[in-house]
DNA sequence: GTCTATAAACAGATAGAC
DNA sequence: GTCTATCTGTTTATAGAC
C-alpha cells in the first residue's frame, strides 16, 4: 500500500488484517471482512481482486510487524547483554500490542511454508552475521562458545511462546487476564537473566 | 473409540487425525479425509455423523497424545532435577514423532479456547500441587523461590516452540532437515541445564 | 466507487440402491 | 456397511445498474 491509496482501501485492509489474524486464512470469510469494514462484499474484489491477493497483502504486513528491526539491534556495537534485553523488550512490546499475530504467523507458515521465501527478504538476518557476532564475543571472553541455533531458539521461544500458549498457560496456572499481563511484564527481566546466565563464561 | 469398533471406523479416524492435524479444522475437507482413508465420503457421516463430531474425537485424541503423564512424573518423589529431565525428554519424544501436533493444538485452542474446558479434565495437573512441590523444594534448600508460572512457561516454551517455529528457525539459521533433528537431540541436554541453572539457589 | 443481484463452484450432509 | 447420486446451504467472484 502506498500513501496515495484511498481511504476505503485502507479501511478494507485494516478490517482484513483483523479478521485474518483472528481466524486465519481458511477460517476468514470475505463477508465478515466486508461487515467489519462497513462496506459491501463486492468492494473487496474491486480493490483486491481475490481473497488470496488480499491475504497476501495482509500477511506481508503482519510479517513485517512481527519481525521488526532485529538486524538494527544486532549489528550495533552495544554490549551483548544489552542487545538481548533490547530484543526481548521490543518483542514483548509488539506481542503485547498484537497478541494474535504470533499464532497467526506460525499457523500460516505451517500451512504454507513457501510463504516464508516470499517474505524473508524483508527481514533477512544473515546467519553468518550472527555467528560472526558470537565469535567476536567469544574471543573477547564476554561469553562462552554457544551454538547460535540454541541461543536464538531459547530467546524466541521464551519470549513468543507464552502468547501462543496463553489459554493453556492461564488454565494450567490459574492466572486471569490481569495476572497474565503482569506475568508478561515480569518476563522482561526474567528472560534476559536466564539467557545471559546461559551464555556467561563458566566461572 | 472402544476396542470393539470396526476396522473401517479406525481407518477413518486415523485418516481424519492425519488430515485435521495437517490442515486444521477449517482447512480440512471431508472429501480429503475420505480419500486418505480410501473410502467414500458418505461413510464418514455414517460413522461420525458430522465434521464437527469427527473433529471433536480427533481433538480429544491428539490432546491426550500431547499432554502425557505430566502428573505421573511430577508427583513422584524423584529429585527435581530428574523430574525436569524426564519431562523435557518425554516431550521431545512425543514431538519428534508427531511434529504437527503442537501447531495443531495451539491453533485450534486459539480458534476456540472453550475446547480446553472439555479436555483439560483428562490431564488436570492442579496448580496447587505444583506450587506445593516447589514450596517443598525451596524449604529443602534445593532450589530458590521461583514463580511457578515462569518455570512452567520456560520449560514448555523451550521444549515445544522449536517445533512450531521450525520453518522460521531453519530458514533463519540455515539448518536442513537432518541438522534440525540433530538440533532437537542437543536440546535434551541443553534445556534441562538452563532450567536447572535458573532455579538453583544463588551461590 | 459503491451498490444489488446473481453466477459458479464448493462442501457438508442425506436418500436410497445394493 | 458401502456405494452413487443428489440436495442444501455456503462462499468466492462477477455483471451490471447507479
Amino acid at each position: 500500500m502506498t500513501e496515495l491509496d484511498s481511504n476505503t482501501e485502507k479501511l478494507i485492509f485494516r478490517a482484513a488484517r483483523k479478521i485474518f489474524t483472528m481466524k486465519g486464512y481458511d477460517g476468514a470469510r470475505m463477508q465478515e471482512i466486508a461487515d467489519e469494514a462497513g462496506i459491501n462484499k463486492a468492494l473487496l474484489h474491486y480493490y483486491f481482486r481475490s481473497k488470496d491477493k488480499l491475504f497476501e497483502g495482509v500477511f506481508r504486513d503482519v510479517f513485517r510487524t512481527f519481525f521488526p528491526g532485529i538486524k538494527s539491534i544486532l549489528v550495533t556495537d552495544r554490549p551483548i547483554d544489552e542487545k538481548i534485553k533490547l530484543l526481548v523488550n521490543q518483542y514483548l512490546d509488539i506481542l503485547s500490542g498484537n497478541p494474535d499475530v504470533a499464532g497467526f504467523i506460525f499457523h500460516e507458515l505451517r500451512m504454507n511454508p513457501q510463504r516464508l521465501a516470499g517474505n524473508i527478504r524483508d527481514i533477512v538476518i544473515d546467519a553468518r552475521e550472527i555467528r560472526q557476532m558470537i565469535q567476536t564475543e567469544v574471543e573477547k571472553g564476554a561469553i562462552r562458545p554457544v551454538r547460535m541455533e540454541h541461543l536464538i531458539a531459547n530467546l524466541i521461544s521464551m519470549t513468543v511462546f507464552p502468547f501462543i500458549s496463553k489459554p493453556v498457560l492461564m488454565s494450567l496456572t490459574g492466572m486471569d487476564e490481569p495476572q497474565f499481563a503482569q506475568f508478561i511484564e515480569e518476563r522482561r527481566k526474567i528472560i534476559p537473566e536466564i539467557i545471559i546466565q546461559s551464555i556467561k563464561p563458566t566461572a
